[in-house]
RNA sequence: CAGCGCGAUAAGCAG
């Protein structure tokens, strides 16, 4: 028990991963194997750092120790497959499960479709979801917002919409700012600018407050029209709402003036940026250089090269 | 010995 809080306090305040496992095989080595708390501790832990080899080994060791794995357990598990953008073992996992005879819950499907997502692979997704209503297992805000970004993530931007249009009006669910950012970005990838921008005044309706994140997603999606009047409208909205602004954020409104052609607006953002001390990144440089070359202005453009050198 | 507590899932940028 003391070293399972051990365990705990390495992973949680020191955040020394290493040493959490060394500990964990150490005791089951001993014939004093940590309970199941601490192994899901532990492969969640693994799965944060994207270390899903870790987490694997631990789960071996967990079965080995003769410790019974519970749901949990494997939500943690195929959480790791999803951040490590390995489906086939997520599936493999998930199927293994269901032959121990554990009926999956909700998490276990969500952190499945989420797989699913990372691995851009949108008819996999379709799939498990359609699985999960089948079983009737209860979908929540977390399985469409990760649906939805899988179809977004693969470009169908109408099943986005229609699942988006069933989660709140068919089935009742709440969207949250979450959701509506993975919905305005599949409108975004589709081209929706007006429907990106519908969604995001629905979600004011709605009472929620955009973020940094909304904000970049709405004004990506004004980019893709020419709508760089609508992108600065939203831009600078955010220092009114209190909003800060990040690199994304800035990026992606230069990017918007890159395409509407505007490249003295880009440049103002530009400055601005530099002012607010954030660090121009590759992204930055690349839109800018792309408005420099659709207005045909090189003298600026080797400028700005000069400037990314140094 | 008993009770209690402790563990799992989702978002944004260029060429």
């Amino acid at each position: 028990k003391k070293f399972g809080k051990m365990i705990a306090y390495f992973i949680d305040e020191v955040g020394n991963l290493e040493r959490a496992i060394d500990t964990l095989l150490w005791m089951s080595s001993h014939g004093m194997p940590a309970d199941r708390f601490t192994y899901t501790r532990v492969i969640s832990a693994c799965s944060c750092k994207y270390k899903l080899q870790s987490a694997i080994l631990v789960f071996e060791d967990m079965q080995k120790a003769g410790v019974a794995a519970d749901i949990f357990v494997f939500t943690a598990l195929i959480n790791a497959c999803a951040r490590a953008e390995d489906l086939d073992r997520a599936m493999d996992i998930f199927l293994n499960m269901c032959t121990k005879g554990f009926a999956p819950t909700n998490e276990v499907y969500n952190a499945l479709i989420d797989a699913c997502d990372k691995c851009r692979n949108g008819n996999t997704a379709s799939e498990v979801f359609e699985h999960m209503c089948e079983q009737g297992v209860p979908r929540d805000v977390f399985t469409y917002t990760s649906l939805i970004s899988a179809m977004g993530n693969c470009g169908r931007w109408e099943d986005a919409l229609s699942l988006f249009h069933r989660m709140v009006h068919v089935e009742g669910v709440t969207p949250n700012i979450i959701t509506y950012s993975v919905v305005i970005s599949a409108c975004h990838k589709g081209s929706q600018t007006e429907r990106a921008l519908e969604l995001f005044d629905e979600m004011l309706s709605r009472g929620i407050l955009p973020n940094t994140i909304v904000y970049s997603s709405t004004i990506s999606a004004c980019a893709m029209s020419g709508a760089w009047k609508e992108a600065l409208r939203l831009f600078d909205a955010m220092d009114a709402n209190h909003v800060a602004k990040d690199r994304i954020v800035y990026n992606s409104a230069i990017s918007a003036c890159a395409k509407g052609r505007q490249l003295s607006k880009a440049l103002d953002i530009f400055a601005g940026m530099k002012a607010a001390n954030i660090e121009p990144s590759e992204y930055t440089y690349s839109s800018l250089m792309a408005a420099c070359a659709k207005v045909g202005d090189w003298q600026v453009a080797v400028s700005l090269y000069d400037d990314m050198q140094s």
